[in-house]
DNA sequence: ACTCTTTACTTAACACTGTTAAATTAACAT
DNA sequence: ATGTTAATTTAACAGTGTTAAGTAAAGAGT
């Protein structure tokens, strides 16, 4: 049953129908699960149609990875509104960790996936934006702790300490998601993990207080 | 060409050479490139000749990753050289670093990709051997370092330390690995990332010295 | 010497994948 | 009524992991 002519609207709208089909699909069974045809028959086109919209299933899947971006962005955005520097901090690693584990398919995607280098040009998010990009919230906050002086005194490069805060609390929840199955090691309880490096991280960047 | 029945070697001997023809195939493009059929014309067999020595492809990958564990925890064996506790623990960083960040294709196999968990009654090498396993040499020195009395006093789980040092370490080693071309990110040099994330595991982590 | 079994291996084939080329069909413009 | 254009589908290609069925060589038994 072929159709009319439309309307760019409805163009966005289809777009979107794939986009939550394709992630439906992945978040359950994870992206190997997910296949152009099985994507298509959901929402009840043939799997051609697909490359109408997009270029290919790499194409579609960055597209995805883009909303995650954004909603990892706007779950973190009420970080803001916490008064004291070093409570923000805290408070991004929780919640940036929260979406790690609640989210892992996603995660994986986003931070773990062997995939084309993302050029910021063609994203549809906007880059050092409050709102939707949560590498600048977490960099504005350690500016923050940075400016009120909580610092070691040696620590001055922004990026620097940001990427090890980040790695940090990437490096748990990374290994959580890849590995928590695994029998070879005695994991520890994952609040625990966290919980630790976010005292490890704050210890070993801030100056000795009390 | 059909040849004649085979002696215990010999089927060893084809193992190892379809499991090198594997390696050879993933190290250089990546886990997607190896295909059952590419590694058998390597090797002069029949796609179908590697199924008589693996399940399945995802059995022969297990392989690979055993071999590269041991690879690993070979490379890290020496630590034990040294004489002081923590210098080893720093060894022990680094060692695992420039294992990961020079075998990139291997240490995602390792640590970062989906797969099913690994069972240690199965695996071919010797948990908590200080030859074979690499988490146990990890501990062992964090054990060290423990008893030297190093660690702060609230500090007493010796896997929960050894499993954040290597969150750690994995964590910028895994950023690097799949996010190191994203130009999103501003990102330091790695052997900067790297040093901060020591130098800060170890301030958080142990007493405040001097 | 001739069979018979076992073993190592290959070819053929299946069911699936992403992707492209070639129809098909509906709506619109003239 | 005709032609054009756009949306969609079916058919097909080249590739994947994997299995079933065949083939040929070596050795054992008589």
């Amino acid at each position: 049953m072929p159709p009319k002519p439309k309307t760019e609207l409805e163009r966005q709208y289809l777009r979107t129908l794939i986009i939550d089909a394709a992630r439906e699909l992945f978040v359950s069974s994870g992206v190997n699960a997910v296949t152009m045809r099985e994507i298509a028959k959901r929402i009840g086109y043939s799997a051609t149609s697909i490359y109408l919209h997009f270029a290919d299933k790499e194409t579609l899947l960055r597209a995805i990875c883009d909303t995650d971006f954004l909603s990892l962005a706007t779950s973190l955005k009420n970080v803001v509104l916490i008064a004291h520097p070093v409570d923000r901090l805290h408070a991004l690693g929780r919640g940036y960790a929260a979406f790690a584990l609640t989210h892992p398919n996603h995660y994986r995607l986003m931070f773990m996936t062997e995939r084309a280098p993302c050029d910021p040009e063609q994203s549809s998010l906007q880059r050092n934006s409050a709102e939707q990009d949560a590498y600048y919230q977490l960099k504005t906050v350690v500016n923050d702790v940075h400016q009120a002086g909580y610092f070691r005194a040696d620590l001055k490069d922004a990026d620097l300490i940001a990427q090890t805060i980040w790695a940090g609390t990437h490096g748990v929840c990374a290994l959580q998601i890849s590995m928590a199955e695994d029998k070879w090691v005695n994991w520890c309880n994952i609040s625990a993990r966290l919980q630790l490096m976010q005292q490890v991280m704050m210890r070993g960047l801030m100056k000795e207080s009390t």
